[in-house]
DNA sequence: GACGAAAGTTAGCAGCTCTCACATATATTT
DNA sequence: AAATATATGTGAGAGCTGCTAACTTTCGTC
Protein backbone atom coordinates (compact mmCIF):
# COMPACT_ATOMS: atom_id res chain seq x y z
CA UNK A 1 0.00 0.00 0.00
CA UNK A 2 2.59 2.17 1.09
CA UNK A 3 5.66 1.69 -0.75
CA UNK A 4 5.91 4.21 -3.68
CA UNK A 5 4.08 7.20 -1.72
CA UNK A 6 7.43 8.81 -0.49
CA UNK A 7 8.76 9.80 -3.79
CA UNK A 8 9.61 12.86 -2.55
CA UNK A 9 12.11 13.15 -4.87
CA UNK A 10 9.93 12.94 -8.36
CA UNK A 11 11.31 10.39 -10.55
CA UNK A 12 11.58 12.74 -13.43
CA UNK A 13 15.46 13.03 -13.12
CA UNK A 14 15.64 9.06 -13.80
CA UNK A 15 15.78 8.75 -17.45
CA UNK A 16 13.89 5.40 -16.81
CA UNK A 17 10.74 7.36 -15.76
CA UNK A 18 9.17 3.89 -17.28
CA UNK A 19 5.95 3.29 -15.91
CA UNK A 20 4.14 6.54 -14.89
CA UNK A 21 2.00 8.31 -17.38
CA UNK A 22 1.61 11.53 -16.12
CA UNK A 23 4.12 13.21 -13.41
CA UNK A 24 2.98 12.38 -9.75
CA UNK A 25 2.63 15.94 -7.71
CA UNK A 26 1.81 14.91 -4.30
CA UNK A 27 1.07 10.96 -4.00
CA UNK A 28 2.02 8.52 -6.77
CA UNK A 29 -0.27 8.59 -10.28
CA UNK A 30 -3.68 8.29 -8.49
CA UNK A 31 -5.47 8.31 -11.25
CA UNK A 32 -4.00 4.77 -12.52
CA UNK A 33 -3.92 3.67 -8.70
CA UNK A 34 -8.00 4.48 -8.75
CA UNK A 35 -8.57 2.48 -12.27
CA UNK A 36 -6.89 -0.17 -10.66
CA UNK A 37 -8.32 -0.35 -7.96
CA UNK A 38 -11.90 -0.09 -9.43
CA UNK A 39 -10.79 -3.22 -11.75
CA UNK A 40 -10.08 -5.07 -8.55
CA UNK A 41 -13.36 -4.10 -7.41
CA UNK A 42 -15.21 -4.81 -9.94
CA UNK A 43 -13.80 -8.29 -10.89
CA UNK A 44 -14.41 -9.63 -6.81
CA UNK A 45 -17.69 -7.85 -6.52
CA UNK A 46 -19.33 -7.59 -10.15
CA UNK A 47 -20.22 -4.78 -12.04
CA UNK A 48 -21.98 -2.94 -9.55
CA UNK A 49 -20.42 -4.07 -6.63
CA UNK A 50 -17.64 -1.54 -6.32
CA UNK A 51 -17.89 2.10 -4.70
CA UNK A 52 -15.26 5.34 -5.55
CA UNK A 53 -15.02 5.69 -1.71
CA UNK A 54 -13.88 1.84 -1.22
CA UNK A 55 -11.47 3.09 -4.08
CA UNK A 56 -10.41 5.79 -2.77
CA UNK A 57 -9.72 3.96 0.21
CA UNK A 58 -7.50 1.27 -1.14
CA UNK A 59 -5.73 3.72 -3.00
CA UNK A 60 -4.96 5.36 0.64
CA UNK A 61 -6.57 8.44 -0.14
CA UNK A 62 -9.93 10.77 1.01
CA UNK A 63 -13.10 10.19 0.04
CA UNK A 64 -13.12 13.52 -2.06
CA UNK A 65 -9.58 13.14 -4.09
CA UNK A 66 -11.32 10.80 -6.64
CA UNK A 67 -13.43 13.65 -8.06
CA UNK A 68 -10.05 15.70 -8.85
CA UNK A 69 -9.36 12.89 -11.37
CA UNK A 70 -12.78 11.33 -12.31
CA UNK A 71 -15.93 14.09 -12.79
CA UNK A 72 -18.84 11.15 -12.29
CA UNK A 73 -18.10 7.50 -11.20
CA UNK A 74 -19.12 7.02 -14.46
CA UNK A 75 -15.52 8.37 -15.65
CA UNK A 76 -13.48 5.80 -13.79
CA UNK A 77 -15.69 3.12 -14.68
CA UNK A 78 -15.26 4.00 -18.57
CA UNK A 79 -11.49 4.55 -17.46
CA UNK A 80 -11.32 0.87 -16.25
CA UNK A 81 -12.95 -0.39 -19.73
CA UNK A 82 -11.10 1.69 -22.03
CA UNK A 83 -7.65 0.27 -20.11
CA UNK A 84 -9.45 -2.92 -20.57
CA UNK A 85 -9.64 -2.32 -24.54
CA UNK A 86 -6.51 -1.48 -24.57
CA UNK A 87 -5.25 -4.94 -23.50
CA UNK A 88 -8.46 -6.86 -25.00
CA UNK A 89 -7.16 -5.49 -28.55
CA UNK A 90 -3.64 -5.90 -27.66
CA UNK A 91 -4.18 -9.67 -26.63
CA UNK A 92 -5.79 -10.23 -29.91
CA UNK A 93 -2.91 -8.73 -32.15
CA UNK A 94 -1.48 -11.19 -30.17
CA UNK A 95 -2.76 -13.75 -31.04
CA UNK A 96 -3.50 -13.12 -34.64
CA UNK A 97 0.34 -12.56 -35.08
CA UNK A 98 1.46 -16.23 -33.32
CA UNK A 99 0.24 -17.76 -36.71
CA UNK A 100 0.85 -17.69 -40.39
CA UNK A 101 -0.95 -14.70 -41.84
CA UNK A 102 -4.03 -15.46 -43.40
CA UNK A 103 -4.06 -19.06 -42.14
CA UNK A 104 -7.51 -20.16 -40.72
CA UNK A 105 -5.61 -20.78 -37.13
CA UNK A 106 -4.74 -16.59 -36.89
CA UNK A 107 -8.30 -16.40 -37.62
CA UNK A 108 -9.34 -18.51 -34.61
CA UNK A 109 -6.56 -17.45 -32.43
CA UNK A 110 -8.01 -14.15 -32.51
CA UNK A 111 -11.46 -15.38 -31.32
CA UNK A 112 -9.40 -17.74 -28.28
CA UNK A 113 -7.47 -14.42 -27.23
CA UNK A 114 -11.13 -13.52 -26.70
CA UNK A 115 -12.47 -16.18 -24.90
CA UNK A 116 -9.53 -16.25 -22.90
CA UNK A 117 -9.67 -12.43 -21.55
CA UNK A 118 -13.45 -13.13 -20.76
CA UNK A 119 -12.36 -15.63 -18.80
CA UNK A 120 -9.16 -14.07 -17.28
CA UNK A 121 -11.30 -10.84 -16.11
CA UNK A 122 -15.08 -11.99 -16.46
CA UNK A 123 -16.42 -9.28 -14.60
CA UNK A 124 -13.98 -7.17 -16.26
CA UNK A 125 -15.85 -8.20 -19.99
CA UNK A 126 -18.71 -7.92 -18.54
CA UNK A 127 -18.48 -4.26 -17.72
CA UNK A 128 -16.67 -3.74 -21.36
CA UNK A 129 -19.66 -4.89 -22.96
CA UNK A 130 -22.49 -3.32 -20.47
CA UNK A 131 -21.62 0.06 -20.35
CA UNK A 132 -24.82 1.76 -21.04
CA UNK A 133 -24.55 5.25 -19.28
CA UNK A 134 -21.82 7.09 -20.29
CA UNK A 135 -21.14 4.98 -23.65
CA UNK A 136 -23.10 7.87 -25.29
CA UNK A 137 -20.40 10.66 -24.43
CA UNK A 138 -17.64 8.38 -25.13
CA UNK A 139 -16.58 8.18 -28.62
CA UNK A 140 -12.90 7.27 -27.19
CA UNK A 141 -14.51 3.55 -26.20
CA UNK A 142 -16.25 3.20 -29.40
CA UNK A 143 -13.29 4.07 -31.34
CA UNK A 144 -11.35 1.71 -29.44
CA UNK A 145 -14.43 -0.90 -29.81
CA UNK A 146 -14.30 -0.99 -33.64
CA UNK A 147 -10.58 -1.10 -33.17
CA UNK A 148 -11.40 -4.46 -31.73
CA UNK A 149 -13.36 -4.95 -34.15
CA UNK A 150 -10.88 -4.11 -36.65
CA UNK A 151 -8.39 -6.80 -35.81
CA UNK A 152 -11.20 -9.71 -36.58
CA UNK A 153 -11.82 -7.91 -39.96
CA UNK A 154 -7.90 -8.02 -40.77
CA UNK A 155 -7.85 -11.38 -39.90
CA UNK A 156 -10.41 -12.67 -42.14
CA UNK A 157 -9.44 -9.77 -45.28
CA UNK A 158 -6.55 -10.94 -44.94
CA UNK A 159 -7.21 -14.85 -45.33
CA UNK A 160 -9.49 -13.84 -48.06
CA UNK A 161 -7.02 -11.53 -49.70
CA UNK A 162 -9.36 -8.78 -49.96
CA UNK A 163 -9.62 -5.15 -48.32
CA UNK A 164 -10.76 -4.75 -44.72
CA UNK A 165 -13.40 -2.45 -46.59
CA UNK A 166 -15.27 -5.38 -48.49
CA UNK A 167 -18.60 -6.11 -47.42
CA UNK A 168 -18.05 -10.04 -47.51
CA UNK A 169 -14.99 -9.73 -45.11
CA UNK A 170 -17.25 -7.35 -42.72
CA UNK A 171 -20.18 -9.19 -42.67
CA UNK A 172 -18.15 -12.73 -42.07
CA UNK A 173 -15.97 -10.92 -39.47
CA UNK A 174 -19.35 -9.98 -37.78
CA UNK A 175 -20.85 -13.48 -37.86
CA UNK A 176 -17.14 -14.18 -36.35
CA UNK A 177 -17.03 -11.99 -33.75
CA UNK A 178 -20.93 -12.58 -32.91
CA UNK A 179 -20.31 -15.97 -32.11
CA UNK A 180 -17.49 -15.82 -30.22
CA UNK A 181 -19.07 -12.67 -28.17
CA UNK A 182 -21.42 -14.85 -27.44
CA UNK A 183 -19.27 -18.31 -26.40
CA UNK A 184 -17.87 -15.67 -24.34
CA UNK A 185 -20.72 -14.45 -22.22
CA UNK A 186 -22.32 -18.23 -21.92
CA UNK A 187 -18.94 -19.33 -20.66
CA UNK A 188 -18.84 -16.54 -17.89
CA UNK A 189 -22.29 -16.62 -17.02
CA UNK A 190 -22.78 -21.03 -16.72
CA UNK A 191 -19.79 -22.01 -15.15
CA UNK A 192 -21.02 -24.95 -13.83
CA UNK A 193 -23.32 -25.78 -16.63
CA UNK A 194 -22.62 -28.87 -19.02
CA UNK A 195 -22.56 -27.89 -22.44
CA UNK A 196 -20.15 -25.49 -21.93
CA UNK A 197 -17.88 -27.41 -19.62
CA UNK A 198 -17.84 -30.16 -22.61
CA UNK A 199 -16.66 -28.09 -25.15
CA UNK A 200 -12.84 -27.50 -25.88
CA UNK A 201 -12.58 -23.95 -26.65
CA UNK A 202 -10.01 -24.20 -29.40
CA UNK A 203 -11.88 -26.81 -31.29
CA UNK A 204 -14.48 -25.44 -31.31
CA UNK A 205 -13.03 -21.75 -32.64
CA UNK A 206 -11.99 -23.83 -35.73
CA UNK A 207 -14.97 -25.43 -36.26
CA UNK A 208 -16.69 -22.05 -36.43
CA UNK A 209 -14.26 -20.41 -38.35
CA UNK A 210 -14.15 -22.84 -41.01
CA UNK A 211 -17.70 -23.10 -40.78
CA UNK A 212 -18.19 -19.16 -41.45
CA UNK A 213 -15.39 -18.91 -43.69
CA UNK A 214 -15.50 -21.85 -45.63
CA UNK A 215 -18.02 -20.96 -48.58
CA UNK A 216 -15.97 -18.22 -49.89
CA UNK A 217 -14.76 -20.63 -52.54
CA UNK A 218 -18.37 -20.57 -53.70
CA UNK A 219 -19.13 -17.07 -53.39
CA UNK B 1 -41.64 -22.12 2.87
CA UNK B 2 -42.13 -21.29 -0.61
CA UNK B 3 -42.80 -17.43 -0.05
CA UNK B 4 -43.51 -16.46 -3.44
CA UNK B 5 -45.89 -19.40 -4.44
CA UNK B 6 -49.43 -17.72 -2.62
CA UNK B 7 -50.75 -18.60 -6.16
CA UNK B 8 -53.96 -19.71 -3.70
CA UNK B 9 -55.91 -17.84 -6.20
CA UNK B 10 -58.71 -16.95 -3.53
CA UNK B 11 -60.91 -15.34 -6.08
CA UNK B 12 -61.41 -18.58 -8.09
CA UNK B 13 -64.31 -18.27 -6.48
CA UNK B 14 -65.33 -14.86 -7.80
CA UNK B 15 -66.70 -15.36 -11.69
CA UNK B 16 -65.64 -11.47 -12.44
CA UNK B 17 -61.86 -11.54 -11.13
CA UNK B 18 -60.85 -10.37 -14.46
CA UNK B 19 -57.67 -8.52 -14.22
CA UNK B 20 -56.43 -8.79 -10.49
CA UNK B 21 -53.92 -12.04 -10.84
CA UNK B 22 -53.76 -12.32 -6.67
CA UNK B 23 -56.00 -10.62 -4.51
CA UNK B 24 -54.78 -7.93 -2.86
CA UNK B 25 -54.70 -7.15 0.66
CA UNK B 26 -54.25 -4.00 1.51
CA UNK B 27 -53.65 -1.90 -2.03
CA UNK B 28 -53.13 -4.08 -4.64
CA UNK B 29 -50.58 -6.81 -5.67
CA UNK B 30 -47.23 -4.67 -4.49
CA UNK B 31 -44.88 -7.18 -5.51
CA UNK B 32 -45.75 -7.80 -9.25
CA UNK B 33 -46.26 -3.83 -9.06
CA UNK B 34 -42.79 -3.40 -7.65
CA UNK B 35 -41.38 -6.05 -10.24
CA UNK B 36 -43.38 -3.88 -12.93
CA UNK B 37 -41.95 -0.30 -11.72
CA UNK B 38 -38.14 -1.43 -11.19
CA UNK B 39 -38.31 -3.54 -15.20
CA UNK B 40 -39.65 0.10 -16.06
CA UNK B 41 -36.67 1.35 -14.33
CA UNK B 42 -34.23 -0.94 -15.54
CA UNK B 43 -35.22 -0.32 -19.09
CA UNK B 44 -35.17 3.36 -19.29
CA UNK B 45 -32.27 3.95 -16.89
CA UNK B 46 -29.71 1.29 -17.17
CA UNK B 47 -29.50 -2.11 -15.08
CA UNK B 48 -28.23 -0.43 -12.28
CA UNK B 49 -29.90 2.84 -12.62
CA UNK B 50 -33.13 1.81 -10.34
CA UNK B 51 -33.33 2.04 -6.77
CA UNK B 52 -35.58 0.34 -4.36
CA UNK B 53 -37.09 3.92 -3.05
CA UNK B 54 -37.89 4.85 -6.45
CA UNK B 55 -39.74 1.55 -7.07
CA UNK B 56 -41.69 2.11 -3.72
CA UNK B 57 -42.50 5.82 -4.72
CA UNK B 58 -43.80 5.00 -8.27
CA UNK B 59 -45.95 2.11 -6.55
CA UNK B 60 -46.97 4.46 -3.99
CA UNK B 61 -45.93 2.77 -1.17
CA UNK B 62 -43.70 3.77 1.64
CA UNK B 63 -39.89 2.97 0.92
CA UNK B 64 -39.67 0.14 3.58
CA UNK B 65 -42.94 -1.48 2.25
CA UNK B 66 -41.00 -3.66 -0.61
CA UNK B 67 -38.67 -5.17 2.18
CA UNK B 68 -41.74 -7.07 3.46
CA UNK B 69 -42.25 -8.32 -0.54
CA UNK B 70 -37.93 -8.95 -0.70
CA UNK B 71 -35.10 -9.65 1.44
CA UNK B 72 -32.91 -7.67 -0.90
CA UNK B 73 -32.65 -5.54 -3.38
CA UNK B 74 -31.16 -8.30 -4.95
CA UNK B 75 -34.48 -10.42 -4.64
CA UNK B 76 -36.12 -7.93 -6.70
CA UNK B 77 -33.88 -7.90 -9.85
CA UNK B 78 -33.92 -11.62 -9.57
CA UNK B 79 -37.77 -11.77 -9.59
CA UNK B 80 -37.92 -9.20 -12.64
CA UNK B 81 -35.36 -11.56 -14.22
CA UNK B 82 -37.35 -14.72 -13.09
CA UNK B 83 -40.58 -12.95 -14.90
CA UNK B 84 -38.29 -11.73 -18.34
CA UNK B 85 -37.20 -15.44 -18.84
CA UNK B 86 -40.45 -16.69 -18.28
CA UNK B 87 -41.80 -14.31 -20.87
CA UNK B 88 -38.36 -14.83 -23.28
CA UNK B 89 -39.06 -18.59 -23.11
CA UNK B 90 -42.84 -18.28 -24.17
CA UNK B 91 -42.01 -16.20 -27.08
CA UNK B 92 -39.28 -18.26 -28.13
CA UNK B 93 -41.63 -21.48 -28.10
CA UNK B 94 -44.18 -18.88 -29.85
CA UNK B 95 -41.70 -18.61 -32.56
CA UNK B 96 -41.04 -22.17 -32.77
CA UNK B 97 -44.46 -23.16 -33.29
CA UNK B 98 -45.49 -20.42 -35.99
CA UNK B 99 -43.20 -22.77 -38.45
CA UNK B 100 -43.35 -26.66 -39.74
CA UNK B 101 -41.86 -28.82 -36.52
CA UNK B 102 -38.41 -29.68 -37.54
CA UNK B 103 -37.90 -27.11 -40.46
CA UNK B 104 -35.37 -24.60 -40.84
CA UNK B 105 -37.67 -21.64 -40.21
CA UNK B 106 -38.27 -23.10 -36.69
CA UNK B 107 -34.99 -22.91 -35.55
CA UNK B 108 -34.27 -19.78 -37.14
CA UNK B 109 -37.78 -18.19 -35.44
CA UNK B 110 -36.48 -19.23 -32.23
CA UNK B 111 -33.38 -16.91 -33.03
CA UNK B 112 -35.54 -14.34 -33.97
CA UNK B 113 -37.30 -14.54 -30.43
CA UNK B 114 -34.46 -14.04 -29.13
CA UNK B 115 -33.09 -11.45 -30.95
CA UNK B 116 -36.41 -9.60 -31.23
CA UNK B 117 -36.41 -10.09 -27.37
CA UNK B 118 -33.49 -8.05 -27.23
CA UNK B 119 -34.31 -5.61 -29.18
CA UNK B 120 -37.28 -4.57 -27.29
CA UNK B 121 -36.28 -4.66 -24.23
CA UNK B 122 -32.17 -4.38 -24.41
CA UNK B 123 -32.05 -3.06 -20.36
CA UNK B 124 -33.65 -6.32 -18.92
CA UNK B 125 -31.84 -8.77 -21.45
CA UNK B 126 -29.16 -6.98 -19.93
CA UNK B 127 -30.34 -7.58 -16.69
CA UNK B 128 -31.17 -11.26 -17.28
CA UNK B 129 -27.54 -12.29 -18.45
CA UNK B 130 -25.67 -9.60 -16.42
CA UNK B 131 -27.17 -10.90 -12.89
CA UNK B 132 -23.77 -11.73 -10.54
CA UNK B 133 -24.78 -11.47 -7.27
CA UNK B 134 -27.58 -13.39 -6.27
CA UNK B 135 -27.30 -16.20 -9.23
CA UNK B 136 -25.66 -18.45 -7.03
CA UNK B 137 -28.67 -18.95 -4.98
CA UNK B 138 -31.00 -18.66 -7.19
CA UNK B 139 -31.38 -22.35 -8.71
CA UNK B 140 -34.92 -21.48 -9.90
CA UNK B 141 -33.07 -18.64 -12.17
CA UNK B 142 -31.13 -21.01 -13.17
CA UNK B 143 -33.60 -23.91 -14.01
CA UNK B 144 -35.65 -21.42 -16.37
CA UNK B 145 -31.83 -20.43 -17.78
CA UNK B 146 -31.72 -24.27 -19.13
CA UNK B 147 -35.30 -24.17 -19.87
CA UNK B 148 -34.98 -21.89 -22.69
CA UNK B 149 -31.87 -23.13 -23.85
CA UNK B 150 -34.14 -26.65 -23.81
CA UNK B 151 -36.27 -24.98 -26.25
CA UNK B 152 -33.32 -24.47 -28.76
CA UNK B 153 -32.22 -28.18 -27.88
CA UNK B 154 -36.12 -29.35 -28.70
CA UNK B 155 -35.71 -27.20 -32.63
CA UNK B 156 -32.46 -28.77 -33.11
CA UNK B 157 -33.45 -32.38 -31.63
CA UNK B 158 -36.89 -32.16 -34.09
CA UNK B 159 -34.99 -31.39 -36.96
CA UNK B 160 -32.49 -34.20 -36.73
CA UNK B 161 -34.90 -36.81 -35.65
CA UNK B 162 -32.91 -37.81 -32.71
CA UNK B 163 -33.67 -37.21 -28.85
CA UNK B 164 -32.69 -33.80 -26.94
CA UNK B 165 -30.04 -35.40 -24.66
CA UNK B 166 -27.65 -36.25 -27.59
CA UNK B 167 -24.57 -35.02 -27.36
CA UNK B 168 -24.27 -33.40 -31.38
CA UNK B 169 -27.62 -32.10 -30.91
CA UNK B 170 -26.73 -30.30 -27.39
CA UNK B 171 -23.50 -29.49 -29.04
CA UNK B 172 -25.15 -27.84 -32.25
CA UNK B 173 -27.64 -26.12 -30.25
CA UNK B 174 -25.21 -25.08 -28.19
CA UNK B 175 -23.07 -23.39 -31.01
CA UNK B 176 -26.56 -21.77 -32.22
CA UNK B 177 -27.44 -20.34 -29.05
CA UNK B 178 -23.99 -18.94 -28.76
CA UNK B 179 -24.57 -17.32 -32.06
CA UNK B 180 -27.51 -15.62 -31.38
CA UNK B 181 -26.87 -14.32 -27.94
CA UNK B 182 -23.88 -12.88 -28.99
CA UNK B 183 -25.69 -11.47 -32.20
CA UNK B 184 -28.01 -10.02 -29.95
CA UNK B 185 -25.92 -8.31 -27.68
CA UNK B 186 -23.55 -6.84 -30.32
CA UNK B 187 -26.97 -5.74 -31.80
CA UNK B 188 -28.20 -3.36 -28.74
CA UNK B 189 -24.93 -2.49 -27.85
CA UNK B 190 -24.02 -0.80 -31.07
CA UNK B 191 -27.12 0.90 -32.16
CA UNK B 192 -25.36 2.98 -34.62
CA UNK B 193 -22.69 0.71 -36.22
CA UNK B 194 -22.41 0.01 -39.39
CA UNK B 195 -22.13 -3.77 -39.78
CA UNK B 196 -25.29 -4.86 -37.41
CA UNK B 197 -27.47 -2.19 -39.21
CA UNK B 198 -27.12 -3.74 -42.48
CA UNK B 199 -27.82 -6.70 -41.66
CA UNK B 200 -31.36 -8.19 -42.07
CA UNK B 201 -32.63 -10.69 -38.74
CA UNK B 202 -34.12 -13.14 -40.38
CA UNK B 203 -31.31 -13.71 -43.94
CA UNK B 204 -28.58 -13.59 -41.06
CA UNK B 205 -30.14 -16.37 -38.92
CA UNK B 206 -31.65 -18.65 -41.67
CA UNK B 207 -27.70 -18.51 -42.68
CA UNK B 208 -26.73 -19.55 -39.57
CA UNK B 209 -29.04 -21.95 -38.87
CA UNK B 210 -28.18 -23.30 -42.15
CA UNK B 211 -24.62 -23.30 -41.68
CA UNK B 212 -24.29 -25.26 -38.59
CA UNK B 213 -27.39 -27.51 -38.71
CA UNK B 214 -25.63 -28.34 -42.44
CA UNK B 215 -23.46 -31.04 -41.86
CA UNK B 216 -25.24 -33.30 -40.15
CA UNK B 217 -26.16 -35.23 -43.67
CA UNK B 218 -22.06 -36.17 -43.20
CA UNK B 219 -21.88 -37.30 -40.04
C1' DG C 1 10.38 34.52 -3.71
C1' DA C 2 5.64 35.32 -5.59
C1' DC C 3 1.94 33.37 -7.77
C1' DG C 4 -1.36 30.41 -10.11
C1' DA C 5 -2.75 25.84 -10.88
C1' DA C 6 -2.89 21.07 -9.51
C1' DA C 7 -3.95 17.69 -6.05
C1' DG C 8 -5.18 16.78 -1.67
C1' DT C 9 -8.03 17.51 2.86
C1' DT C 10 -12.30 18.05 5.99
C1' DA C 11 -17.19 19.03 6.43
C1' DG C 12 -21.53 18.32 4.94
C1' DC C 13 -25.96 17.59 2.19
C1' DA C 14 -28.94 14.56 -0.12
C1' DG C 15 -30.21 9.98 -1.38
C1' DC C 16 -30.08 5.10 -0.90
C1' DT C 17 -30.36 0.43 1.59
C1' DC C 18 -32.07 -1.90 5.15
C1' DT C 19 -33.75 -2.55 10.17
C1' DC C 20 -36.72 -1.85 14.08
C1' DA C 21 -40.73 -0.76 16.51
C1' DC C 22 -45.29 0.05 15.78
C1' DA C 23 -50.04 0.22 13.30
C1' DT C 24 -53.61 -1.97 10.61
C1' DA C 25 -55.98 -5.17 7.67
C1' DT C 26 -56.85 -10.00 6.63
C1' DA C 27 -57.15 -14.99 7.74
C1' DT C 28 -58.01 -18.56 11.02
C1' DT C 29 -59.53 -20.61 15.08
C1' DT C 30 -62.57 -21.17 18.82
C1' DA D 1 -68.86 -13.24 16.54
C1' DA D 2 -64.76 -12.51 19.20
C1' DA D 3 -60.02 -13.46 19.69
C1' DT D 4 -55.81 -14.48 18.00
C1' DA D 5 -52.17 -14.93 14.64
C1' DT D 6 -50.21 -13.41 10.49
C1' DA D 7 -49.49 -10.63 6.63
C1' DT D 8 -48.80 -6.06 5.06
C1' DG D 9 -48.24 -1.34 5.68
C1' DT D 10 -45.88 3.22 8.03
C1' DG D 11 -42.32 6.28 10.22
C1' DA D 12 -37.91 6.97 12.26
C1' DG D 13 -33.31 6.21 11.97
C1' DA D 14 -28.34 4.19 11.40
C1' DG D 15 -24.81 3.71 8.17
C1' DC D 16 -22.96 4.11 3.66
C1' DT D 17 -22.44 6.46 -0.72
C1' DG D 18 -22.00 10.21 -4.50
C1' DC D 19 -20.76 14.50 -4.98
C1' DT D 20 -19.86 19.62 -3.85
C1' DA D 21 -17.79 23.54 -1.44
C1' DA D 22 -14.22 25.79 0.87
C1' DC D 23 -9.79 25.46 2.48
C1' DT D 24 -4.75 23.81 2.51
C1' DT D 25 -0.61 22.11 0.65
C1' DT D 26 2.58 21.18 -3.10
C1' DC D 27 4.45 21.90 -7.69
C1' DG D 28 5.91 24.44 -11.82
C1' DT D 29 6.96 28.86 -13.66
C1' DC D 30 7.88 33.73 -13.83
Amino acid sequence: MSPDQNTKDTSASQPTATVTPKAAYHHGDLRAQLIAAVRDLVETHGPDGFSVAEAARRAGVSSAAPYKHFKDRHEILRGVVSEAMDRLRAAMEVGAAAHQAGSLDAVAAVGQAYVDFARAEPGVFRLVFGLTEGHENAPDLLAKGEGCFGVVVQAVATRFGLPPGDADVQRRAYMLWSFVHGHSFLTIDMKHKVASAEIDDWDYLMGISRAILAPVAQA
